[in-house]
RNA sequence: GCUGGGGUCGCCUAGUGGCUAUGGCGGCAGCCUGCUAAGCUGUUAGGCCCAAAAGGCCUGCGCGAGUUCGAAUCUCGCUCCCAGCGCCA
């Protein structure tokens, strides 16, 4: 969330983003933020000066039944009685108007770094720039296949009788698909631990607190299952957990940049994706991903922005897939990053590019929420922090992207040259039948 | 899941209804001192009022409620840590 004392000394910043995202409802609502903020203050005032009185009642209380002057303990007694309705009054006003301030705060967007477009949907974002060739399907000369249809040749796996036993969007993977994922997700684990990043198996279940803490309020609706009868939701991303691994901290300054690698099973529902890309692996309820994750002092995410972009690339370029890079523009970036790269793979068979990578700095955003701030330990100065995550690879995407990229006429897939010494082979085989 | 013990400032720690929540370590600032040191003083949670400074006030003892004129302290619920028992890949 952004900083309240921002919106109270320069609401003119916050007014300019909404005004480029061209959110015309939030604008009111900082409007009104403005307003009711100021009407907590005064609020606050009245609530103090009354713990004041009772303060000063109370104290002379004690002191007069240290001297035991009981006739003027009671005295007192009697003037303190009805302090405590007042003040429960006046909080019950106070705390009122404070939800209304939270309401606003929770759902008021990060505010955008100055090189995001403008723009309303997909068909605005702006493309960076491209690596690799996209070969067309008639530059392949023979007729290619969808990785749906390239599973059953392989006996990759059993999308049916998962739909069966799980439903739609689950997957069982076989044989050596099974064994390509886990190649994948050692070869990315190596070449980012070498960067001097740390791995992290988070733990795959998150409590309330913490998940309001690194996400939008949307998320639970749309992509969080919960589980039942416990205060517990399954991560979508091992980015939340890791955020919160470093919750209500100090983190000295010395230490920053801190940065994790981190790897989990992703659960989402996909509650907003009705009817796109139901066939396959794409986009299902559950999958690996290898998520960077930095926290560092506000001065250098930028810079480290780029690195996490340019370690991204790095891992797609190493499997021999084209890719392009667009920076998202203000109406798909959503509220919490404050820039969002995406990296698209190129799919031959799809003619398109598709979204492989989510690269984002947001900034304090995440840091205020979760109470992490950094400085001098034991000194006064301390400040929010800069949280940045991008992934590194979401294993199921990755394993789409190499099928249909390096698929062959009777059905094989070559492995690219750098996977090869984890996966042990240089080809997937079709299997006889 | 059960029983017991615990959670106080960055770390350790005192504190059984009312004195301003102790004291130490570490950090920071200053002073002193011919010498990688020692010593001394101050400071080291959050917020509000104030243009700012000076200053003032409030909150804060795992989280949340309650009792009370007044709660770190008493009561209830939750949570996490430790020990033991049970269960278990």
């Amino acid at each position: 969330m952004l900083d309240i004392k921002l919106i109270r000394k320069n609401p003119e910043i916050v007014r300019a983003d909404l005004q480029k995202r061209g959110d015309i409802e939030k604008i009111q609502w900082l409007e009104d933020l403005i307003q009711k903020d100021k009407e907590y203050r005064e609020l606050l005032g009245e609530v103090e000066k009354l713990r004041g009185q009772r303060n000063t009642v109370t104290k002379q209380i004690a002191d007069a039944m240290k001297n035991k002057d009981i006739q003027k303990a009671n005295e007192a007694k009697k003037a303190a009685a009805e302090i405590p309705e007042k003040i429960r009054q006046a909080e019950q006003k106070m705390e009122k108007i404070q939800e209304k301030v939270k309401f606003y705060l929770m759902r008021l967007p990060n505010i955008l770094h100055e090189s995001v477009p403008v723009g309303k949907g997909e068909e605005d974002n702006v493309v960076v720039r491209t690596w690799g060739i996209p070969k067309k399907k008639e530059d392949y000369g023979f007729e290619m296949k969808s990785h749906v249809d390239l599973l059953p040749m392989i006996d990759g796996g059993n999308l049916e009788k998962a739909a069966e036993v799980s439903g739609a969007r689950f997957y069982y993977l076989k044989n050596d698909l099974v064994l390509l994922d886990m190649a994948i997700q050692r070869m990315v684990m190596d070449i980012i631990v070498k960067k001097g990043f740390i791995p992290v198996y988070p733990p795959f279940m998150l409590k309330k607190e913490p998940y309001e803490g690194v996400t939008d309020l949307g998320t639970f609706e749309e992509a969080l299952y919960k589980i039942e009868g416990e205060d517990l939701y399954l991560i979508s991303t091992s980015e939340h957990p890791i955020a919160a691994m470093h919750m209500g901290e100090i983190i000295e300054e010395e230490r920053l940049p801190i940065k994790y690698v981190g790897l989990s099973t992703c659960f989402r529902k996909e509650a907003g994706a009705h009817g796109k890309d139901t066939k396959g692996i794409y986009r299902v309820h559950q999958f690996n991903k290898i998520e960077m994750f930095i926290f560092c002092k506000p001065e250098d995410s930028w810079k480290l922005h780029e690195e996490l972009l340019k370690n991204a690339e790095e891992v797609f370029q190493k499997l021999e897939i084209p890719y392009r890079i667009i920076n998202t523009c203000t109406g798909e970036i959503g509220i919490v990053a404050a820039k969002k790269y995406d990296l698209e793979a190129w799919m031959p068979v799809q003619n398109s590019y598709r979204e492989m990578v989510s690269c984002s700095n947001c900034t304090s955003y995440q840091s205020i929420r979760l109470g992490i701030r950094y400085g001098k330990i034991g000194s006064g100065e301390k400040e929010s922090l800069h949280t940045l995550n991008s992934t590194a690879i979401a294993t199921p995407r990755a394993i789409v992207a190499i099928m249909e990229n390096h698929q062959n006429a009777d059905g094989s897939i070559t492995i690219p040259k750098a996977l090869v010494p984890y996966f042990g082979k240089d080809r997937i085989e079709p299997v006889k039948r």
